[in-house]
DNA sequence: CGGAAAATAGTTAACGTTCACCTTTTGCCG
DNA sequence: CGGCAAAAGGTGAACGTTAACTATTTTCCG
């Protein structure tokens, strides 16, 4: 994250201009086409422009245009599930006075980061709430006082206390269900790129082996149903475990489906839990263990990081715990 | 639908000062705070403004004062699932040239009303896409070129063809259970409010009817799983419908779930369709048959209409069917 | 090499708002 | 009623860019 530090005015076209020798119109039209140019005025725009690191101010230029390049999409306050993350972040903008402008990020690391410099020079915003993970080099370009707040729960070099924070509900999960008599656990990974289901994976392994009990295996999947049945089907009948952690709602779906077409039972012969709290999860047969997430909590509290980072706006943080779990059917005591 | 028409330029500032007979700094006062000013000059003011119908320009004052009020919200391009409508309209607009702005509209119908006309006078947007419903009374008080696109899937007002394209499916399922054998049918609907949940109701009514089959009933719900579940529990035993047609994946996983109650076997005694296609339904026991609609064409192909109206720009629709029936075990042959 | 057309570059004035500073009016008190 | 402070309002410039012109240089041809 970049505090609100110093607001050093980013350079004008005027500066490129004078530095290059030329005047500010020719940069301009440098700006837009390259074209009808001298190569050696443009190899002299080119050099300045890389020297101060400019970047055009989008606002003077959606002035003089008046066009902005920008469309607003407009949403429903009861909007359906995962937007509920954006919708929390939205509301906690809007009430430190701020719009949200969503930008999806494409192409590989290096064009994303590229983009995300762009954006955060352009003038157009005033910081940036990154959920998706950026290159630490990006953090240190950073202009003027542009604050990047990068969301724990999806950053990918996983800092500080974002990460217990997220998994701790699979500590709980673990030791409620050593305490009803299970010893044997297995885990199906969600899609390791991803910060959670790293987290989630290192969280089983360090309490499975803190309370001495017995892991039949990780097996990475992708958070996919399939993941959770193919896990299942691959289990060596003499070593099953009696409870399985999945990394979702849909891996546990899988996991359950998989149980049962090996003759199985759920949560009989094994306990299973899943993660998200999907809305159909509690009407499987079993009703499904899982993690209700406060999605919207989540975005609140990120965008109110931001916004601090910003202007010192102290607004109330979310008041519900952010993970709970929610104890369904799909969990039983061991056989004994 | 607005079409981009007339670019008739907004009244600014000095033409309010000018019909105040006042000075333009005067009226830029009033408009931030309204204090230390004499009543009579204030009404002058607000009579020249609510005369012209002025809004400030928010580009222009973003320019001098270096402030936007706006903060990017940055996602991951694989975002999970249906922030996925709003992945597939941010990357048509993309693919235009246009920045996605998402606004949440907050407040009651009049205040949303309000908060969208500033949004289209303060030239930080060329457009809107439109997820909500608007009142019409809006669209007639549109400014300049500004187009605004009501998506049709969420429009209250159920213009034109995007009502029947959105429930053929159930047209469809219908029909082929027909063929199973089937002759007693339940709906159990979503939340009114919502046209989708409207046109599938009218859609159920109107293809029973025309088929010559029967209906047990059309029970009013809520998109939720309880709402299956008390719909079956309510149903006459000597009256059972043998297939049941739910609004949503969720209330039909509540359908299955009240019938296994009531010692119904599904499909066996009921079949029973979804809609959504949520990652989970294809590993319930039975699998269920349902509805995939393709949220990313359909936001796609919304944002299409809106960069169209905006600058004639023709972009490719989304390929896929929006709508494709997906058959799985949740229906079988009447038993006869 | 003269001259005109084409290519390239420069100049000035907007865009609509706010800021910093200045002027006028009002109100108040002795 | 004079005088002065406070309140109310006005003036001109500036924000960083592009549009519309104008000026200069280059190119190319006879």
């Amino acid at each position: 994250m970049t505090e609100s530090s110093t607001p050093v005015r980013r350079p004008t076209m005027k500066e490129v201009a004078r530095l290059a020798g030329v005047s500010h119109q020719t940069v301009s039209r440098y700006l837009r086409s390259r074209e009808g140019l001298k190569p050696s005025t443009l190899a002299r725009i080119d050099a300045a422009v890389r020297e101060l690191d400019y970047r055009p101010n989008l606002v003077a230029r959606s002035m003089r245009t008046r066009r902005t390049g920008r469309l607003a999409l407009v949403l429903p306050t009861m909007v359906f599930s995962p937007a509920r993350m954006l919708a929390g972040a939205a509301a906690a903008a809007h009430e430190a006075g701020y719009a949200v402008e969503v930008v999806s990020l494409e192409g590989g690391a290096q064009a994303r980061a590229e983009r995300m410099l762009e954006l955060a020079d352009s003038g157009q915003v005033e910081g940036i709430l990154a959920l998706a993970p950026i290159q630490a080099a990006v953090e240190d370009r950073l202009p003027h006082g542009a604050a990047i707040v990068v969301s724990a729960d999806f950053d990918d070099e996983m800092r500080g206390i974002g990460e217990l924070a997220d998994a701790s509900p699979v500590i709980e999960m673990i030791e409620r269900l050593a305490e009803l008599g299970h010893r044997r656990f297995l885990h199906v990974a969600g899609d390791l790129q991803f910060a959670s289901a790293r987290s989630r994976k290192a969280a089983y392994l360090e309490t499975v082996a803190r309370l001495g009990l017995e892991s039949v295996g990780v097996v990475d999947g992708d958070w996919s149903g399939d993941s959770g049945v193919a896990a299942i089907r691959a289990l060596d009948a003499e070593r099953m475990p009696t409870a399985v952690i999945a990394a979702n709602d849909c891996v546990a779906a899988g996991v359950i489906r998989g149980a049962k077409d090996r003759g199985l039972d759920v949560p009989g012969d094994l306990s299973v839990t899943g993660w998200d709290n999907n809305d159909i999860c509690q009407y499987l047969p079993p009703s499904l263990t899982t993690v209700h997430v406060d999605l919207e909590g989540l975005g609140r509290n990120a965008m109110l990081r931001l916004v601090k980072a910003i202007n010192g706006l102290d607004l109330e943080p979310s008041p519900h715990p952010l993970n709970t779990v929610i104890w369904r059917e799909s969990v039983a005591a061991a056989r004994s």
